[in-house]
DNA sequence: TCTTTACACCTAGTTATTCTTAGTATAGAG
DNA sequence: CTCTATACTAAGAATAACTAGGTGTAAAGA
């Protein structure tokens, strides 16, 4: 993953990966890793403060704990952040579909 | 269209349409509008600079010309555009992939 | 014991690129 | 004579992901 293919694609992702139940941040970053098959290998810098940033707007809401003397904060979804995350579901099928259709009139190069 | 969720993905749109043969500016915006069926309505401050971008990079070429009383900068893709294409093709065909599988993991919600 | 690696969190500042806004200029329709 | 469509441009704002650095605990290995 290079550039800023991600931009304005990472709420999508977080709010997908935190619908299945209430997750850190670290276990966000490698729930992702896995399932995008190690595409989005994201580092931490890019996923703390987007999960701040959902949870000031609503999206997310956390919680601390310890672990083995770890200290974790568990994200989980609002109500808020399961209807952004139709909302984003919805718009990610209009963009990736119109993005297809863009690339299907032209030709395909020599694949070598 | 939205945030900025083509952020990123620009370049390959621009390349994608180009190689279909010579374009002016204009009639970019105008191919790109009628190929997505609206959802890529681009503002000229968007389309231009980055067409000037890609030609300071090599990726493409262009002719001024004369239509009509008004002045014309046709662009066309180079071979290292063309090559550039083909790549950004298969990086996008990656991403989208690799949100596809992140999303399948996660249940829709009640579609209203 | 000491060091390294994995876990787990954080933030300030940089960077990249799209968008906003505003401007120039011609042609043609009303 | 004005408005719309065509056609190009550039400066600055805005946003968000990334870089780079930092804190601290636990466990494994030398």
């Amino acid at each position: 993953m290079r550039g800023q293919a991600l931009k304005g694609h990472l709420d999508l992702l977080l709010l997908a990966v935190l619908s299945d139940g209430g997750m850190h941040g670290y276990a966000v970053i490698d729930d992702l890793r896995e399932r995008s098959d190690d595409t989005f290998d994201l580092p931490e810098g890019t996923v703390y403060p987007a999960l701040h940033r959902l949870e000031k707007g609503g999206y997310l809401s956390s919680e601390w704990s310890v672990v083995q003397g770890r200290r974790r904060r568990t994200y989980r979804l609002t109500d808020r952040g399961r209807g952004a995350l139709g909302e984003q579901r919805r718009a990610w099928g209009e963009f990736s579909d119109a993005v297809a259709s863009v690339l299907k009139g032209s030709p395909w190069p020599s694949t070598s």
